[in-house]
DNA sequence: TACTAAGGTGAACAAATGTTTACCTAAATA
DNA sequence: TATTTAGGTAAACATTTGTTCACCTTAGTA
C-alpha cells in the first residue's frame, strides 16, 4: 500500500465511516457534499489516486455507488465479543454460567485488543468515581496496576471493585464512596488477588 | 417480525447474499436481472411488502442502491458503526468534518437500532447524573422526550445536555450540578430544539 | 362465482449518478 | 524559474436507477 496524501486518506477514512454506517458506500456527490465541495470532478482525481495507489475498487464503469474499500482492516474485523460475565459485589466471584448476561460487540480500538471482559456493578462503593449500580465495567484481565487504578480484586472469594493503593506492609483497597471504610489486605494474603484494571465503562440510560 | 411468502423469502436471501459479496446492496434492477424477470415493478412489490413487514429498510426516496436488510440474526451485523459526531458544550453544534472524532463500532442489540450517534461530553453540567467531561453520550435521534430525560438541546445554535422538563408555558433545562442554574426556555422559541435522547453512556479510564 | 393478494409485463418519466473536459490555483520540486 | 502534482470549479452529457401506472394471470378465499 502506498504513501497517501492527507486528503487522500480523509476521503478514505470518510468511505469507511459512510459505510460503515449505512451499509453501502457514498456516491461521488455524496463525498464532494461531506467535504464542502461544489464539484465532484476533484473527488473523481483523488478516487482516481486511492485506487491506482491500491485501497479502493472503483465499481464498473458508470455504475453508481459501488465503491469499494479494499484496506485489510475492515471494520468488521474490529468489532470483538466481550463477554458480560457476571457481577461485582454480587457474591462469590465465580464465573458461573447463571450469572452470565451474554456478550456486547465493541469496538476493539475502544475496548482493546487483549484478554477483556464486562462486569456489571453492583453497590455503590464507587459512586465518588462516578461509576453506578448497574454499570457495566470493562476490564482488562491483568495482576499488575499501579497506586490509583480502579481494580478488580478477589478476596476470600468475593469480588469488588476499588480503588487500589499499595503501601508499606498491606494493600488498600478505597471505595469511592464517604460513607464507606477502606478495606486494607496483608500483602501476602493468599485469599487475596487482583483479577484485573478497570478500563472503561458502558452505562444505558 | 411478520411471515413472509416463499418469493419474498428468495429476494431478501438474494440481496442479503449480494450484499455479503459485494459490500453494498443491489439494485432493483439487478434483482430482477438474478431472478430472470423482465420489470423492475414485481420487484418493488416485493421490496414493499418487506419494507412494511419490518425486513428491510429502503433508502430515501429516489436514492440509489440504499437497500438494507433488517434482520438482527447474526454477529456481524450487529456491530454497527456510531459516529462520534463531536462535542456538547463545545460552542456551535455544527456536524463539521473537524469535530467528528470517527466511529465506534457497538452492538446494535445495546446501542440501538434506530438513528443513533454519539457525543463527547465537554463540561460539568451533569455531574450528578454521573456523567463526567470526557464521557460520550450515546445519544437516539429524537424530538419526543418526557420529563426527566436527559436531552441533547440546541439553543440559539449552540448544543448542551440536560435533564428535560416540561412546565406550564416553558421548557426547563435542568443541569445535574448545584453550582449551574436551570435554563428556561419559552415553548415556542424558534432557536430552541431537541435533537436527540440520552440513552447511554461509554467512558475510558 | 366474485374478489383479493401476489407477482409479473411493458413502458415512460424524473432524478440520481458517473464521467469527462477545460480551466484555475497553490505548493513542491527540478 | 519552469514544471509537475494535487486538488478544486463549472458545466455538460450519458447512463443508471428508482418509481409509477395500467394491465395481466394465477391461486386462494369468502
Amino acid at each position: 500500500m502506498q504513501e497517501l496524501t492527507d486528503k487522500q486518506q480523509q476521503v478514505l477514512d470518510a468511505i469507511k465511516e459512510f459505510q460503515g454506517i449505512n451499509g453501502f458506500p457514498p456516491t461521488v456527490r455524496e463525498l464532494a457534499e461531506y467535504f464542502g465541495q461544489a464539484s465532484t470532478a476533484g473527488i473523481h482525481k483523488i478516487l482516481k489516486a486511492l485506487e491506482s495507489k491500491g485501497h479502493l475498487r472503483k465499481g464498473d464503469k458508470g455504475k453508481s455507488r459501488s465503491l469499494g474499500v479494499l484496506d485489510d482492516d475492515p471494520a468488521a474485523f474490529r468489532a470483538r465479543a466481550y463477554p458480560i460475565v457476571g457481577h461485582v459485589q454480587a457474591g462469590p466471584f465465580q464465573l458461573a454460567v447463571e450469572d452470565r448476561e451474554g456478550e456486547l460487540l465493541l469496538d476493539s480500538d475502544w475496548a482493546g485488543h487483549g484478554e477483556t471482559f464486562l462486569l456489571r456493578v453492583r453497590g455503590h462503593s464507587m459512586i465518588d468515581a462516578d461509576i453506578r449500580d448497574g454499570d457495566m465495567v470493562l476490564v482488562e484481565k491483568t495482576q499488575q496496576c499501579h497506586n490509583g487504578d480502579i481494580v478488580i480484586a478477589l478476596l476470600e472469594d468475593e469480588a469488588t471493585v476499588k480503588r487500589f493503593f499499595k503501601e508499606k506492609d498491606r494493600i488498600r483497597l478505597q471505595p469511592e464512596n464517604p460513607t464507606m471504610q477502606a478495606i486494607y489486605v496483608p500483602k501476602d494474603d493468599p485469599g487475596f488477588r487482583i483479577i484485573g484494571k478497570v478500563k472503561g465503562l458502558l452505562r444505558k440510560f
